[in-house]
Formats: structure tokens, C-alpha cells, sequence
RNA sequence: GGCCCGUUGGUCAAGCGGUUAAGACGCGGCCCUCUCAAGGCCGAAUCAUGGGUUCGAUUCCCGUACGGGUCACCA
């Protein structure tokens, strides 16, 4: 009995690792070309940070103009959730981060590096596993459950390191003859990766984002073909990036400990190792304590969450580029009307500890977005948004398309253009008061402004209606007329001229426009009310004087 | 607990042995102004801590504290 004998009797029907190694050939790319990749598991909602990794992959193979492919690690059947990959699929493209490779629809790839995704690549794996198997590089190992819990148990009792290593490899050492004698029994087992570290021996290792760290080497025996067939993460990341040509892994760095193992691994292999990037995660403040954004108690882990609020994708990819590369911002504002691909994005300049995620900042980056969007790029965002979460702005714009784009165009297009509205959510209350039918509901309120009695505001409405306002006025006309208005009612012509001498006057010509401004919106504050004015027209203007009159 | 990593204003952060320690969000004030949103100007606010090394440390080294990650037949 030998090592080939072995591997033959364990994986009886499987091809030839040289048959994968033709299949997937070295990529034919021009110099300095990253092949990267983003690799979620279906297991629930996008996450912010997935995302995050994947719009900092998607942007290093479009610098370099390399390939970004979309792996599915579906190897834990347990925790898969139904449209898992549909979900990451459409997320990546409500993002315009589509893959050049791997999984375009729950079953659908694109890429000849397939399959992408794991559960179909059980062949592959256990190819490998049979050559670590032949080299005696692998074992397989019969401990139950129970038994590695009992193991465990006692490594703490006596503190020592947990795991399945050394003198604790309790089937490391079997002798062929008794390998086969138990797989002849029928004795269940997995595959062990046969470790030839030493915990006493020291490696270095460079990673882009975290810079030089030291680890122990690798002595665990770790599980690469589970009970199932199926291979674990570490082995599928081994086999898989090798096999697809990754030249950089660009992920979370829950797994930088890892690294020692996946090194032995690529090692062991003979695989060609690619470079590790690994991204600090995005954390949450939890009273004073910083941890991850947690999908179970986060609503803003979920990517679907800034949809929901009508947040733009685009200013969500703004933002947490803005956490990728702190620089973005500055060149953001420099050149506003470039692309995001046009950003020369560092990997190396990544922040080594996680960011705290800032909803404020996240805002603010989203209204200076918004504030660029044409009233057209405005329309059709928010009536996607309204089709989905509000029925009522979509009948407000869908009514009259025409008239809306005016009420959206209201400040707009100019140099500095309106910045008030962060998400789709808000706009309704926004911009409600233009529309008649929602405006005659919401009666005009004076209490608490200079000018507050009714006598008075009717006055000033009939004068300005009858005497002053003329639709075909420029804006500088309009004004002076507003202010020869509050002139003759002997308000002061000019605000300043009213805090020079406060005593002289009942107010000035900002109180007269703030009885006109509540006549015709129902609110104190609102957009430049010329503007106004011109969209909702004469007759409107009339109609809603006519309706204060009544209140 | 072992092993790794980190710590610059409330937040994101620039900085790489000599700086008045950038910038942005937020906050406060002023200006502009028909009210807001903006915009402009100004301001408060930071190098976790103790030792070294050095003529000089935010920057380099060591310790401490604190924070984070990881120790599965999950990824």
C-alpha cells in the first residue's frame, strides 16, 4: 500500500489535476493587470462591506484594465439563503459594478474560468485533494464531532492552543495499512491538509493594505474536504485562485490571520501565491465600543437600506470611496463632472483600522450629488424610487411630468445649485406645496410672524395682486416691486435699513415676502420665490391668495 | 487566554525626524440675503500613555492601556 493506492481508493473517479491545469490557462493580459475578484456566500442581504470590498476590486481591475469576476462560495448548504446570488448579482448592478466574469444570474456565468460557483466545482477540488493525497501531503481523518469537542476541551483545561495540530493530531500518523483498513470498515472521515509548519518558526509576510506583518507559521491540520464532499474556504480559495488566475485576493481582513495557512496551502500546492490585500472592515459606534456592522442588529449593514431611503447609488459609492482613499474627496470636488474610474485609486493607501460608518457624511455626500443631477436625472430617479416605496410622490410626479420638472428645476443647473435634498425620501415633503391639490389642504399659518394680522395680510395680498405683480417682470423687477409694496405700507424698503433704526418701522420688506412666501406655500421657508411664482403661474397665485383670504 | 493588527479633533483623515499638525463632515459665529438650502469668511476641537534613541519626536524603538481581528467539517 502507498500513497497513490490511497488516493486512488478515496477519490476512485476523479481527473487529473494536470487535466485543470490545461483547462484554465495563464490569462493573456497586458503588464501589471489585476485579476481580482469579489467571493460572497449567498448566506443573506448584501453587505455594506461587501460592497465596499467589491467596489475597491472592481476599481483595480479597471485601472489596470484587468479582469473582476464574481465567485459564489456556496460550500455550506446550511446557511445558504434562497435568492442569495440573485441578490449580489443585482446588487453589484444597481452599483454599475458588473463582473467581466462569474455569476451574472442565480445560474447564468459568463467567463472561461468556470464554474464560479463552488457547489459546482466538487470535481476540482477533490482533484487536488487526491494529488495532496498521493504526495502524503493530506490524510484522511476519522475523529467524530464529539471527539474534537472533547479535544478541545481538554487543550483548555491544560491552556494550550486549541485545534488539530501536533501530538493532537490524533490520525496524522496512522499507517497506510490502518488508513484503509478503517475507510474499508466504512469509518466516516474528512480530508486533513497535512501540515509541515512549525508554530516556533516565524514568516513574514507583505500584505497592501496592512503592510509587513510576522505570524507563526501554520501547524494546524485543518479540514480541506468536509464530510460532504465539499471543500472548506480555505482549500476553495487555494484550489479556486490559483485556477482562476487571481493575482490579488481583495478581502476583509477577518481573514488575515489566515494568511500563514493559505501560504502553506499555496505552497504545498505548488501554486504561484497572489498578493493579499486585506480591507479593515466599516464599524458602527455601540455605545462607546466600536464594532462591525452587524447584519442582525443594523439596518444600515444592508445595501438594500440606502435604497429604500432613496439614497443614489452613485453617492453611496462616492462615499465609501471616501473611506477607500481619503484623497477621493479632494479630487471629487476638483473635478466634478469627471467619472469615478478616472480617480487614480490606491490600494496601498487604504486605512489599516476599520472606519466608523458616518451617516451624516454619507448625506452630505449624497445632496452635493443630487445637487448636480439635471431636474430630467431628478424625475426619473425619484419616480423609479416613488414606484417602488411611495405611491404618492409617483402619482405627484407622474401627473404632470412637464410641471414637475419645473417644480425640479426651481434653483437648479446654475452654479450653485440647490443642496437640500439627501434622498428621495425627503422629497416630497419637498416640493408638495407646488402641487394645488395638495396645497389647498394645508392651510397658511401666520402665528408667530411680525406680520400676523389678518387685516393686514389681506391688504397686503390684494395690493400686490391687483397693483404690483406682473408675470412678465425680471426678477430685479419683481423685487423692487415687493419692495415699493412694503414702502407704501410703511414697512422699511430695505433690511438694513430697518436694524439701523429698528423703532422707525412695523418690520421691512422681508416680513411683506414672508406674507406673500406663506400666502402662496403654506411655510416660512422655501426656494427663491420668483421662481416659484413663475411655475406655479398667475392664476395659481390668485387661487391661493383667494384660499388665505377664506381661512 | 494565545497569536496578529491598530490608536492624529465628535467622525473620516493628510502627515512619513524640524509643519502655525492640511482638508472634509458635524458644531458655533459673522457676512451675503425676501425666507431657507447653499456660498464666503472666522472659530472651538486632535497626535492614547510612560520610557528610550536623537540637537530635535506626531513621525523611529520598547513597555502599558485601550480598541479590533482570529483561534470550526462557517465563510
Amino acid at each position: 500500500m502507498n500513497y497513490k493506492e490511497l488516493a486512488d481508493l478515496i477519490f476512485p473517479n476523479v481527473k487529473g489535476a494536470e487535466y485543470y491545469e490545461n483547462k484554465y490557462p495563464e490569462r493573456d493580459l497586458p503588464e501589471g493587470a489585476i485579476v481580482t475578484r469579489f467571493a460572497p456566500s449567498p448566506t443573506g442581504f448584501v453587505h455594506i462591506g461587501g460592497l465596499y470590498q467589491a467596489l475597491v476590486a472592481r476599481i483595480m481591475a479597471n485601472k489596470t484594465r484587468g479582469v473582476f469576476f464574481l465567485r459564489i462560495e456556496d460550500t455550506d448548504q446550511k446557511r445558504e439563503i434562497e435568492n442569495g446570488v440573485t441578490d449580489i448579482v443585482n446588487s453589484l448592478k444597481e452599483f454599475g459594478m458588473e463582473p467581466d466574469e462569474g455569476m451574472i444570474s442565480d445560474t447564468e456565468e459568463i467567463g472561461n474560468y468556470g464554474p464560479y460557483k463552488q457547489s459546482l466545482r466538487k470535481d476540482i477540488y477533490q482533484s487536488y485533494a487526491k494529488y495532496l493525497l498521493e504526495q502524503g501531503k493530506a490524510y484522511p481523518s476519522f475523529e467524530t464531532s464529539e471527539e474534537l469537542e472533547e479535544m478541545r476541551k481538554k487543550q483548555e483545561a491544560a491552556k494550550v492552543r486549541t485545534g488539530y495540530y501536533g501530538v493532537w493530531a490524533k490520525y496524522r500518523n496512522l499507517s497506510l495499512d490502518e488508513m484503509v483498513e478503517k475507510i474499508k470498515a466504512g469509518i466516516p472521515y474528512i480530508i486533513r491538509f497535512k501540515s509541515p509548519g512549525r508554530e516556533d518558526k516565524k514568516i513574514k509576510h507583505k500584505d497592501i493594505i496592512k503592510g509587513n506583518v510576522d505570524f507563526p507559521e501554520n501547524d494546524q491540520d485543518i479540514v480541506i474536504i468536509k464530510s460532504d464532499g465539499l471543500p472548506t474556504y480555505h482549500f476553495a480559495h487555494a484550489v479556486d485562485d490559483h485556477l482562476m488566475r487571481t493575482t490579488h485576493v481583495i478581502r476583509s481582513d477577518e481573514w488575515l490571520s489566515s494568511v500563514p495557512l493559505h501560504i502553506q496551502l499555496f505552497q504545498e500546492l505548488g501554486f504561484k501565491l497572489p498578493k493579499y490585500a486585506h480591507i479593515s472592515p466599516i464599524m458602527k459606534n455601540d455605545n462607546g465600543n466600536k464594532r462591525k456592522l452587524s447584519k442582525r442588529k443594523d439596518p444600515e449593514a444592508a445595501v438594500s437600506y440606502y435604497e429604500e431611503l432613496g439614497i443614489p447609488s452613485i453617492a453611496v459609492k462616492e462615499y465609501l470611496l471616501n473611506i477607500a482613499n481619503s484623497t477621493f474627496e479632494n479630487w471629487r470636488r476638483q473635478n466634478p463632472d469627471k467619472q469615478i474610474e478616472e480617480f487614480d485609486f490606491q490600494l496601498n493607501k487604504m486605512s489599516v483600522s476599520g472606519a466608523l460608518f458616518d451617516m451624516v457624511k454619507l448625506q452630505d455626500v449624497s445632496k452635493i450629488v443630487i445637487s448636480r443631477y439635471t431636474a430630467e436625472q431628478v424625475y426619473d430617479e425619484a419616480l423609479e424610487w416613488a414606484k417602488k416605496h411611495d405611491e404618492e410622490l409617483r402619482g405627484m410626479l407622474e401627473e404632470n411630468k412637464e410641471y414637475t420638472l419645473k417644480v425640479l428645476n426651481i434653483e437648479r443647473g446654475n452654479k450653485k445649485p440647490r443642496k437640500d435634498i439627501a434622498k428621495w425620501e425627503d422629497l416630497k415633503e419637498n416640493i408638495e406645496y407646488m402641487y394645488d391639490n395638495i396645497f389647498e389642504n394645508n392651510p397658511q399659518k401666520y402665528e408667530y410672524q411680525t406680520i400676523s394680522d389678518k387685516d393686514k395680510i389681506n391688504e397686503i395680498l390684494d395690493l400686490y395682486i391687483n397693483e404690483y405683480y406682473n408675470e412678465n417682470d425680471d426678477k430685479d423687477t419683481w423685487f423692487n416691486k415687493i419692495k415699493e409694496l412694503a414702502g407704501r405700507l410703511g414697512y422699511a424698503k430695505e433690511v438694513k435699513e430697518f436694524k439701523q433704526n429698528p423703532e422707525a418701522y412695523p418690520g421691512h420688506v422681508g416680513d411683506v415676502s414672508t406674507v406673500l412666501r406663506i400666502a402662496l406655500t403654506g411655510r416660512t421657508n422655501t426656494p427663491d420665490m420668483y421662481e416659484i411664482m413663475k411655475v406655479i403661474g398667475k392664476n395659481s397665485i390668485i387661487k391661493r391668495f383667494e384660499i388665505d383670504k377664506k381661512n
